[in-house]
DNA sequence: TTGAAAGCGGTACCAA
DNA sequence: TTGGTACCGCTTTCAA
């Protein structure tokens, strides 16, 4: 009998709410959105107290489906078993959130298909922006230019997109680099190498001109013997092998810029293993300053990618795009400062 | 003149496609939704074209009004700025992605409201399930046992709750430092330290548990000064203090497990500065298995804690709930293997 | 100060 | 094989 008035279990709408408290929806509605000036303090108490009673959520699809706007941002993170740029999602969810922004995640590799899904599946979600944080590869962006003037606003990481429809945000990869050498260079080194990355990343490349643009600037030789590649996907033994190939060099470096953190501390472990110590008589620079470069012993001197700031002005320039407070794309490049910490020093003596 | 077509240019909805398609609206949701075997090649192939030029995409707002589904699933990491569970995400994401599920991304502290927030958020949301994955702090679970049944189904990581609503899984902290300590036994050591997590963690005290058990269970006695607690949040300089402390202690301990990875290798390095080797004079062994383990030197022996796998785990039973392929609650507890690595070895010759 | 009703963009039932 | 239409739960004029 009495469960006549419920007849199934489903969720509880406005509609319920209004009519439990005896007031129309759309008041309901009001105290919901806070448009609660003009009204009884008697009705106001009534429906809050019916909400809370009848344990009422409202439904953002709802609502999103009426307003167009579904409050979440979505975050493409490219090649996301790095962890480099997961780490802006610390930084980023907050922010959102505090801006009332729910984030959308989604990952892909770096290849040209799968980023395009991603976008429609981002579109197709109606998120209210979204920020792409990808690696550095030349993804061709015929795909970005073409979408239709209506998609939301969005902030491109990494990208070297010629065209200014989209804010985009780049990091100084080569002055990073260029930064490192003029260091080393005023602390005696003369023999300076530098394992890179993938040839297909741009990054790579930028940090190879930085590499030669730096010694050149100091007037020192470049050296083909001293310059190494290789894949992030590949094994720690392949970075070994490199180290060592350096080592058995004669001249042999007496300072190592890696491809990343995580290639330099294999470099530090092989050089420690040979017998060096670090920095007396290799020193050894990192780039990206992940969180474990300070863990390791010594602890790694190294290249700020700035990896946080990067997810924090990407949201905040996304934001300022959503609630207009900006209107034309912007452009910021950032600068990758050194982090000296203890894997670098003076350079041995000439006389070694 | 042209223009008056168009009015506004508001995004193309299932309706302009099916005007400009010269069909209903339902054929065309139709195909959307693959119901396209008694339909005419022709009006498909027309309904396509038409999606294709007018650059259609559904609205899946729309959808999930109608549907009750939207095809998200809610993730909630707690403390996310260990970026301990952050790497799940590199497993949730993906596997969520092919059942064709987006992640909802919400990172919470561990305070007790800020969950509920979440919680709160995630179920305005309308997520088709969530996934819980906190710190093992001793949240009280009134909360949880008060939702409504109609909320969607919930997996649990690390929760100590005692009704059995939601699927959940947990991780046996004791019997991976048990493991350890036989491991260590094995090898000779009988003076085993621990450096212990905070204290309100469940895991920390139940690290300590295994820690004393592993003890007992070999004729060890527990020593009070092997055994120091710490904060994560604290700086390293706290870790390195403890680990002198231990260093200075006569008998000296032979091993000591670290409280995580993190400062295990603070362990390390502070053994290592004080003119010890590892593991020749000193045995290492961490807790969590991160990355970085691999890169340390020597490479950090630790206590699995398979965060990849709990990632794994939830998604997919939260799936099968999902998906109704199983109706029950389940409780899965993951073991710790232990990952023998470089920093532990044989305890130094009796006479030291 | 409160209410009625149209409509957001789809889905799905029932007809034709 | 295809179309008409009620409705999902909310917001938002416009009236009362």
């Amino acid at each position: 009998m009495s469960k006549s008035r419920r007849e199934n279990p489903t969720r509880v709408t406005i509609k319920d709410v209004a009519q439990v408290a005896g007031v129309s929806v759309t008041t309901v509605s009001n105290v919901l959105n806070g448009r609660t000036e003009a009204m009884t303090e008697e009705t106001l108490q009534r429906i809050q107290e019916t909400i809370r009673v009848l344990g009422y959520r409202p439904s953002s699809v709802a609502r999103s489906l009426v307003t167009k706007r579904t409050a979440t941002i979505g975050v493409m993170i490219a090649e996301i078993e790095t962890a480099v740029y997961l780490q802006t999602l610390n930084f980023i969810e907050p922010i959102a959130r505090n801006a009332g922004y729910n984030i959308l995640l989604s990952t892909t590799t770096h290849k040209r298909d799968d980023e395009k899904q991603a976008i429609e599946l981002l579109l197709e979600n109606q998120v209210d922006g979204i920020v792409s944080l990808s690696t550095s590869t030349y993804l061709d962006d015929d795909y970005l230019a073409q979408l239709p003037p209506t998609i939301p606003p969005m902030v491109l990481f990494n990208r070297s997109v010629t065209h200014d429809r989209f804010d985009q945000i780049n990091v100084d990869n080569t002055n990073g680099v260029i930064r490192a050498i003029d260091y080393l260079v005023g602390l005696g080194h003369q023999q300076i190498a530098h394992l890179y990355g993938p040839k297909s990343r741009i990054s790579s490349l930028e940090r190879l001109e930085g590499y030669q643009l730096g010694l050149e600037k100091h007037g020192l030789e470049y050296n083909e013997q001293y310059v190494r590649s290789g894949d992030f996907e590949t094994t720690q033994e392949h970075w070994e092998q490199s180290t060592q190939q350096l080592l058995d060099l004669s001249p042999r470096p007496t300072a190592i810029i890696g491809a990343n953190d995580r290639v330099a501390a294999v470099v530090m472990r092989t050089a420690q293993r040979a017998g060096l110590r670090v920095p007396e008589d290799m020193s050894i620079i990192g780039i990206d300053d992940q969180p474990f470069c300070t863990y390791l012993n010594p602890a790694l001197t190294t290249i700020d990618m700035s990896i946080i700031e990067i997810g924090k002005r990407a949201i905040r320039m996304l934001l300022e795009r959503i609630n207009r407070t900006r209107t034309t794309t912007e452009h910021v490049i950032l600068r990758c400062p050194l982090i000296i910490r203890e894997s670098s020093g003076p350079a041995p003596s000439a006389a070694h």
